[in-house]
DNA sequence: AAGTAACA
DNA sequence: AGGC
């Protein structure tokens, strides 16, 4: 089941079945032992971001000072990225079929007081693949407009195992996290990696990067 | 610049 | 500009 919430940008409730998300969880837990979260910061003012980050794949998404942009090494540990989990890779097949293989999978860890700011994804060489992004944890509402920042927006809830991609003539729709929910009832429902502040939320987006090369 | 403030 |  999905809905088109504008063209190109297609929500998956409940994409990731339960064994899934644990599954997800676990190995997103692994890489952030190997690869510490750290906390991005703007550029020129340095203002640090409310939500943490980590990363896996050949390229990530950093930001700081001097900018954003896309390294092969981790921003403090300066050690390559770890290997994109196989759960999320499954995920780009299934969701973006025909697109080349993700490069970058940031990982954005949200306690109960994170917000992420409207904003588009247009660090990348390639627009043609889409942004796929996977929700873990508990539940964020998620805002959407056009390809102007005055553009109107719509919000819709997104739940842990969700799945959203961002293609088409949505690939640079600006988006953001407004807010984060507390669910009491719902504390215990699903193991979340370890370093997440507890009530918190895991989005794993997957990015092709560079543009793919033509097969001869 | 994925940041914030101020507002109805 | 939407959320609170």
């Amino acid at each position: 089941m999905s809905v088109e919430l504008r063209p190109g940008l297609i929500h998956h409730p409940g994409f990731l079945d339960e064994a899934a998300r644990i599954r997800l969880a676990g190995e997103v837990s692994a890489i952030l032992a190997a690869a510490p979260p750290f906390t991005p910061r703007m550029p020129r003012t340095g203002k640090p971001f409310s939500v943490r980050m980590g990363g896996a794949g050949p390229l990530c998404w950093v930001s700081d000072e001097a900018g954003y942009r896309y390294q092969p090494h981790h921003p403090v540990t300066g050690e390559p990225w770890p290997p994109i989990p196989p759960t999320a890779l499954a995920a780009w097949d299934q969701l973006a079929p025909g697109a080349p293989p993700p490069e970058a999978c940031l990982i954005n860890l949200y306690g109960p007081e994170a917000r992420m700011g409207l904003h588009q994804d247009r660090d990348e060489e390639d627009f043609d693949a889409p942004v796929l992004s996977l929700s873990l944890g508990a539940a964020a509402l998620f805002r959407y407009g056009g390809l102007s920042r005055s553009d109107p927006t719509r919000s819709v809830r997104l739940m842990s195992g969700d799945a959203v991609v961002i293609g088409g003539p949505s690939r640079l729709a600006f988006h953001g996290i407004d807010r984060i929910y507390r669910e009491p009832d719902l504390l215990a429902q699903d193991p979340l990696p370890s370093l997440l502040p507890p009530g918190g939320r895991c989005n794993l987006t997957l990015r092709r990067v560079t543009r793919a090369h033509a097969v001869t």
